[in-house]
DNA sequence: CCGGATCCGGGTTGATACTG
DNA sequence: CAGTATCAACCCGGATCCGG
């Protein structure tokens, strides 16, 4: 698209990613560091291919993402975001947060992807035990697994199997969703069709509920 | 432009604020709140009328803005932002701090007006002497005068005259930034062009130098 | 002047087909 | 898998016009 010409700082951001599909190709690479273009075409339903290969070179262009070319046996080119890229996060999760009361009227025909909840969990999931051994857990809709990882404080969100999950969480990925950002208690969550097996407090962990020790110890009384 | 029809709060927020133009518009609200429809188009040089218009109606029936009959002796419609408009200055603010380094590839073609200096100003100016008594700061280059009003920690930024300022600072917008912001000192920006009068410790209280009393007891010894 | 509405040429997007 | 090619439909920018 054509710049806008103006000396001003927000001018110049969107002069980069202002264009249709951008940042949501943004969103795919901070979600999983090295996609494939058919990694992204996959996460981007509805974007034509011509179009992400455009945008794809225009953002190298401009130094926000990086492509690398690997050797075998992956032999095919991943591309990354840079550090610069990188540097969207912080913004790209508070458009986001300022989006997230829309989702209650999204419509039947808008597409789901689970992997899509790697973002709000990366914001809001909260370890309430923080000094707990480290502990994973797996999380399984459609797609790849994602991977919450707690240990000293820290919390990671990935995409990609658990080496040792101590519980795995299996449902819809609105209803996980909901249930790890304390939107609905642990027992509504079951009977609404979520599977838990394993430890369940590895899961009270970071959704604590009125029966959970974590509840107790986390909440100011 | 059409939705993403993604189940994603990035992507519903795009559908509403990602088309060409609608940030801009945002930000220009930010500024000044109670835009006639020609200050807006002032404010975006380039816009074609039409689009501006389209712009507006979609932006109200989203929520975002609202349009406002005043009677005389405005005798006009005045545009403001909603509050769910207004949650959008914390994603605005990051995406022109992430767009900011750009600034320094300007080109000379680029527009520059000076009320765009209001958002980094908000952002970043600091009140050095927090307890000193409260001062007003009036900045003037082209258009529209700027106040800063410092009161008991409190920091202002608006776009019109102020009643008693203790100090008018008058130069380029990009060199009063540049002051305010501790980049230069305040006397290479008076050699530079910029001209003060009144108070010079007011100014020094936003942007203390090394003979600023402000920059002793501010900074960390 | 203000606040648009209308029209038009050119550029961008979206969908699909095709290729190495 | 990773794109390129093609083409219709749509959108944008610029100019013009018009009622208060």
């Amino acid at each position: 698209m054509k710049s806008y010409k103006q000396r001003c700082g927000l001018a110049k951001a969107l002069d980069l990613v202002g264009d249709r599909w951008v940042l949501l190709i943004v969103r795919e690479l901070l979600i999983r560091q090295g996609c494939r273009f058919t990694d992204l075409k996959n996460g981007l339903p509805g974007i034509a291919t011509n179009l992400l290969s455009a945008r794809l070179k225009e953002l190298e262009a401009s130094g926000v993402i990086r492509r690398q070319e690997e050797p075998p046996p992956i032999a095919t080119t991943l591309f990354h975001l840079t550090d610069r890229g990188r540097a969207l996060e912080p913004a790209v999760q508070l458009l986001g947060a300022w989006g997230a009361p829309l989702l209650s009227k999204s419509r039947k025909e808008d597409a789901v992807l689970a992997h899509w909840i790697v973002l709000p969990l990366r914001q809001h999931l909260r370890d309430h035990t923080p000094n707990a051994p480290p502990v994973a857990v797996e999380l399984r809709s459609e797609g790849q697994p994602i991977v919450i990882s707690a240990a000293a404080g820290t919390l990671e969100v990935h995409l990609n199997s658990a080496q040792n999950p101590r519980a795995i969480v299996k449902g819809s990925s609105i209803q996980i969703l909901s249930l790890l950002l304390g939107k609905t208690e642990l027992k509504a969550a079951q009977s609404g069709g979520v599977q838990i097996t394993g430890d369940l407090n590895a899961v009270r962990r970071f959704a604590p509920d009125s029966a959970s020790p974590a509840a107790r110890s986390g909440r100011e009384t």
